[in-house]
DNA sequence: AAGTGGTCTAGACCACGGC
DNA sequence: CCGTGGTCTAGACCACTTT
């Protein structure tokens, strides 16, 4: 059980259990008993109960105590794959291969994933469509040494990251995503079935292993009829405290806004 | 300027403006000197860091010191102004007012604004630039009770949000966007200066006060060739700590997509 | 070994909410 | 008023990195 080395991880985990065992709105212990009962000061007590605040288990109330949160309506946007951002939302994931070649990488993909240029590179073309209809069409990149005898079968009804791990003991760590607008091309309109130049998203996912290595570049266009994005907006301050008429603070990064300086990314 | 009532924010503050005036990658003061140099416990000076380590302007390392962080390629999208937003990424932001008028909600609007829709709403466009550039187009709608006597010139070069706070008291507590991709029309592309049906952003943002009011109700048009989004993925458990084996924890939802089910939102 | 950040304590006082 | 969370202190010891 991967025993926390610190005090106040286990006693997070502790009022975890606590709360699990308590109706939405109830109130925990007051924080001086609860450092009583588990015998600890109260900064140790107060940052496991600020990290559960920050993940939204409870709720402080200044003066009045600390009760249990509202499950959130938006939980967080982790390392989802297609299939599981599809069925959060009632709809039934489904895959077609259009394409699994092995290619050169060149230099704008090897920049990608951080391999030399002459490497090779699985990629594969997948139509993914939800409830059988359309959705998106994904163009997925892999350093081919890291997916020695990948089939075309091993990706119809598995997720990629699911056979990345199982098979392939790659496990992912984190990743980056950029969202662009754009306009369907002739192709890309006919596979999803609908008319050339729709709108539409095109999101570029570079994903890397908890080792740090680029393990993936997927490029992504989804129909701008039935895929929307909603991002909640916090104000710039958790706290009441106001002052700082310069800057807005920044609780946890997590989606981010950036400039492309040079449209002509070579790419 | 709206004196922090707390320590650690003034410190905080102190130590920004400390670090901008190092080198990216330089090291700043150990702890314990900086504590003394501001006269706080060792406790404050470091929540004061740790706020500016989450927001990404410092690194620590253990046993070795505490650097100033390469700039940010995703900083956070909080309830972020356009100003702000633009400032953030180095460029100048600028406004250029369209229109200002008032008009009847009407069904639509009154239900995104939850008030009647025979209530009156001020209704303002505007041109936002970047660096001089034309960068969105902005509808902003607001019930006209809650701003009496608004003008066009006062939002000239002031923050709307700074305005609500300070001229009508009315604090934003929290918001929901909602992103799609689009083309830009003939009157859109020639405002924005690229060609009609270039590829675009829309946003819709609704704000609501500390109250829950719904106070703003804002279409937002980006140019897709200046503007991108960017999302850091996180995979799905940030500590080394396992337990909890049921919910997926969050960290801080920020961002989550969605389906549009019906595509002919009555808009 | 020396210096750094990381954790933790046992208090104290303040600010807010509700009785 | 009392109980709640919010801030702050002046230490202490631990864990890590560097020399």
């Amino acid at each position: 059980m991967a025993a926390a080395p610190n005090k106040y991880e286990s006693i997070r985990d502790q009022v975890l259990d606590l709360v699990h065992g308590l109706d939405v709105g109830a109130a925990i212990p007051a924080e001086r008993e609860l450092c009583e009962q588990f015998g600890v000061s109260r900064m140790t007590l107060r940052r496991a109960v600020d990290d559960l605040v920050r993940e939204g288990y409870l709720d402080r109330r200044h003066g009045s105590g600390t009760f249990v949160a509202e499950p959130k309506i938006a939980q967080q946007l982790t390392m989802t794959s297609f299939s599981e951002d599809m069925r959060r939302r009632g709809l039934v994931p489904s895959s077609q291969t259009l394409s699994l070649t092995t290619v050169t990488a060149g230099a704008p993909l090897g920049r990608h994933l951080e391999i030399s240029p002459r490497a090779q590179v699985r990629r594969v073309r997948r139509l993914r469509l939800a409830d059988d209809r359309p959705m998106a069409i994904e163009t997925l990149h892999v350093p081919s040494e890291l997916v020695p005898g990948l089939q075309a079968r091993d990706l119809v009804d598995t997720s990629f990251y699911e056979l990345l791990a199982e098979r392939y003991g790659i496990e992912i760590g984190a990743g980056l995503q950029t969202i662009e607008p754009t306009v369907l091309n002739a192709e890309e309109g006919e596979l999803l079935d609908v008319p050339e130049h729709s709108p539409a998203f095109l999101f570029e996912r570079t994903s890397r292993s908890v080792g740090g290595r680029i393990v993936e570049f997927v490029r992504s266009v989804y129909r701008g009829d039935r895929y929307q994005l909603q991002v909640e907006l916090r104000p710039p301050r958790t706290r009441g405290g106001r002052a700082d008429g310069e800057r807005v603070s920044a609780q946890d990064p997590a989606i981010a806004s950036a400039m492309q300086t040079h449209p002509n990314s070579p790419e």
